[in-house]
DNA sequence: CGGAATCCCTTAGGATACTG
DNA sequence: CAGTATCCTAAGGGATTCCG
């Protein structure tokens, strides 16, 4: 199989990786690691509502696909820290450029939500 | 509540935006529609595994925001076409460079998978 | 053709509590 | 500090059928 690879089709592996990142936290751990090494606590305080289960789960996920490394300090208290490979850099650009977009276009999001809603509502009243 | 707009924060109207991109089909479903309108049952086709109901949820979801128009024609049989606004478009540039980063690397992140599950077997037949 | 409507089920992920 | 361990439910999403 050295065709193309070609994310629409549903066994390619490339689609499979898509499927990473279509998880609600991924793009926000990667982005919270572009400045460099940071530890499990800082991540956490850091991006507001994850808790520590999804947390874990996650970096693993991103431990094994070779875009994080984590690194154990022998010592007590313990340290444990987090850093992008770089792989994990390579996809740092594209993810920070989507949170970038939402950033800026979030207000104007919200605002055609709330338009959608309201013609919607205006339709069901009609009929 | 001017704040600047932070992702990480919950409640930031980026926040919630972001969540859009967390969902596995917008992605794919975006990068079907640059280059130009598109028929329903094409999105369908192009887009391996999806079901009509997800396709038609995501839509909405998509319109509801404005990234896509849905344009329907008086016609028999009825044609539907769906196409990225300008807003939808300045979103293609950086979804179309994470669908090229997955494309790109998907053969080293499935190779690194299997070695950090070998590895973790290891780890587990030890204990 | 382009959906809407149902039914159903897996599972991501939230809350909470505990541990090396 | 950096996680496991449980428990649990909300909902994403699949399969199928029907409609204008």
């Amino acid at each position: 199989m050295d065709l193309p690879p070609d994310a629409f089709a549903r066994e390619c592996a490339s689609r499979v990786v898509l499927d990473r990142i279509g998880d609600r936290w991924t793009v926000l751990i990667v982005v919270a690691l572009a400045d460099g090494a940071i530890r499990f606590s800082q991540l956490r305080s850091r991006i507001e509502g994850i808790t520590p289960k999804v947390l874990t789960q996650t970096l693993r996920a991103l431990e094994r696909d070779g875009v994080v490394t984590r690194t154990v300090f022998a010592e007590v208290p313990p340290r444990v820290e987090y850093e992008l490979t770089e792989l994990g850099r390579d996809l740092l650009a594209p993810i920070d450029a989507i949170r970038i977009w939402a950033e800026q276009h979030a207000a104007r999001i919200v605002a055609n939500r709330g338009r959608y809603d309201v013609a919607a509502d205006r339709l069901r009243a009609r009929s």
